[in-house]
RNA sequence: CGGGGCGUGGCGCAGCCUGGUUAGCGCGCGUGUUUUGGGUACACGAGGCCGCCGGUUCGAAUCCGGCCGCCCCGACCA
């Protein structure tokens, strides 16, 4: 992308409505513009974050044997009478009525609409279990949006449901997207502890939120430090029952939890040197509430003996939009963001330091042309300062810095964003280095 | 939803209390000169229904009323 001709508008002031680091810098950085409260419009930059995100997520998901599929944004008042929700959700829910007077809503989550798709679909024990899942826009209208993107009114979201013939399968999902879930936060580059949690409004007896740790975050935590040592790549594996056992054993008897659900007892017997306080986001969360939803809107499918069987639900629930925003909290300083590798919107930013001199557009151009699209090219008129402002606002992982001094022997600076590190190499090298 | 605050060019703000010429400043934007590796300097210039509606007044950004929008603290939350 040619910065010249992008719709990144970087702020060198901040609108006075941003208050924390991340929502100031997704503003700054022009990643985002708010439309109402609460609703943000998502520009390029912030778009290919957003994108990521969701791609990490999938990629896990997959992985753990989810199946993507995508619902509607907008669902009929009727199944949510079903389950009974559509009186208890209160205002958080968005109403609407079409021109047949018809009532609408959209969508705060989709326990309903998937309890009734497996139930014109799946007939048989045989077919389960299943997990599904999508990534979509969801809407809660909160009294009080706040936090940028982290707190939106809008909000992408990854929610995935699973189906069970009985509670000890289901209990075998929920550990699979335990696992699935605490991989994709690692490779966002975030250090992601399940807690304990009450279910809320989705209902369930069996719950667990994931906090990541950022200095900004909304609440206290306090976990043991054995949770940072944990390997969730290679040690485990989806397919083997045996290991998500051990990775769930593992997981929860740890002990981990956000100030209002700590135990002060139970953390006396954390080993004092192991004992960690922090603030915390909560990026995710999963449940496990058997038949709360199958049961009232008559799913059954045929058992083994040909009796129905109600199967046992769980949802797992990933806020993809707001990740965009705890990465970024996580990750920032005095300059802008520092994305971590696998979310940044581009590998590396091209600094032309002076458009017009030859060997510094012919080496420009040629980097820009060898990046293959994961190069941000800063080809504007702007003097030198402008464009490393910017490119240490926006966060790549990598300058590319191009000045006459250095192009006229081949060279250019290369600066790693997250150290600050700068080497001089040939252009020709720049590819292979980063 | 309770409490507080704010709406003035793209962004940040002043002006309002004590109504009165063409509504200011910084940044940004355009043109030119200058500068040329960390938000250069100078000059000229473009850009504003002063959130909306109504009222008071000879006269309203300024006073009064209503409405809308946005932000902050709390309660709530992926």
């Amino acid at each position: 992308m040619r910065l010249s001709r992008s719709l990144i508008p970087t702020l060198k002031e901040t609108p006075a409505e941003a208050q924390i680091a991340s929502h100031r810098l997704m503003l700054r950085a022009g990643m985002v513009r708010q439309t109402a409260a609460g609703i943000y419009a998502w520009l390029p930059l912030g778009l290919r974050v957003l994108a990521n995100i969701a791609r990490i997520t999938r990629e896990e998901q997959d992985a753990a044997g989810a199946q993507e599929l995508l619902m509607p944004t907008i669902q009929p008042a009727e199944l949510w009478r079903e389950s009974g929700r559509y009186e208890d959700y209160g205002k958080e829910m968005l109403r609407i009525r079409d021109r047949h007077d018809r009532e609408l809503l959209y969508g705060p989550t989709n326990e309903e609409m998937i309890t009734d798709l497996f139930r014109q679909s799946v007939k048989s024990y045989r077919e389960l279990p299943q997990i599904v899942y999508h990534i979509q826009w969801k809407f809660r209208d909160e009294v009080r949006p706040r936090f940028g993107v982290m707190r939106g009114r809008e909000f992408l979201m990854k929610d995935a449901y699973s189906f069970d013939l009985d509670h000890e399968a289901a209990v075998v999902s929920y550990r699979r997207m335990m696992l699935a879930y605490m991989r994709t936060f690692q490779r966002m580059g975030l250090k992601a502890i399940p807690m304990l949690a009450e279910s809320g409004p989705i209902g369930g007896d069996l719950s667990h939120e994931f906090i990541i740790l950022a200095p900004t975050g909304e609440s206290q935590v306090f976990y043991d430090a054995a949770f940072e040592d944990i390997d969730y790549s290679g040690e485990f594996s989806q397919s083997s029952e045996a290991d998500l056992e051990r990775f769930f054993d593992l997981m929860t008897t740890c002990y981990g939890a956000t100030d209002d659900k700590h135990d002060a007892t139970a953390w006396e017997r954390v080993a004092p040197d192991r004992r960690r306080e922090g603030r915390g986001i909560e990026v995710g969360h999963i449940f496990h509430f058997g038949t709360k939803y199958s049961k009232p809107m008559g799913l059954t499918v045929a058992g083994a003996d040909g009796r129905p069987v109600i199967p046992e639900m769980g949802s797992y629930g990933v806020g993809v939009s707001r990740l965009v925003g705890a990465v970024i909290e996580a990750s920032h300083d005095e300059a802008g963001i520092i994305w971590p590798d696998s979310v940044a919107p581009f590998r590396a930013a091209i600094l032309n330091l002076k458009l017009g001199d030859a060997a510094c557009d012919h080496i420009c151009e040629q980097l820009y042309a060898d990046f293959a699209g994961q190069a941000l090219y800063d080809d504007r008129e702007e003097r030198a300062g402008v464009k490393f402002a910017d490119a240490d606002l926006m966060g790549h992982p990598w300058q590319v810095v191009v000045g006459p001094r250095g192009a006229a022997n081949g060279r250019v600076e290369l600066k790693r964003r997250a150290t600050g590190e700068r080497q001089e190499v040939l252009a020709a090298d720049v590819l292979r280095l980063i």
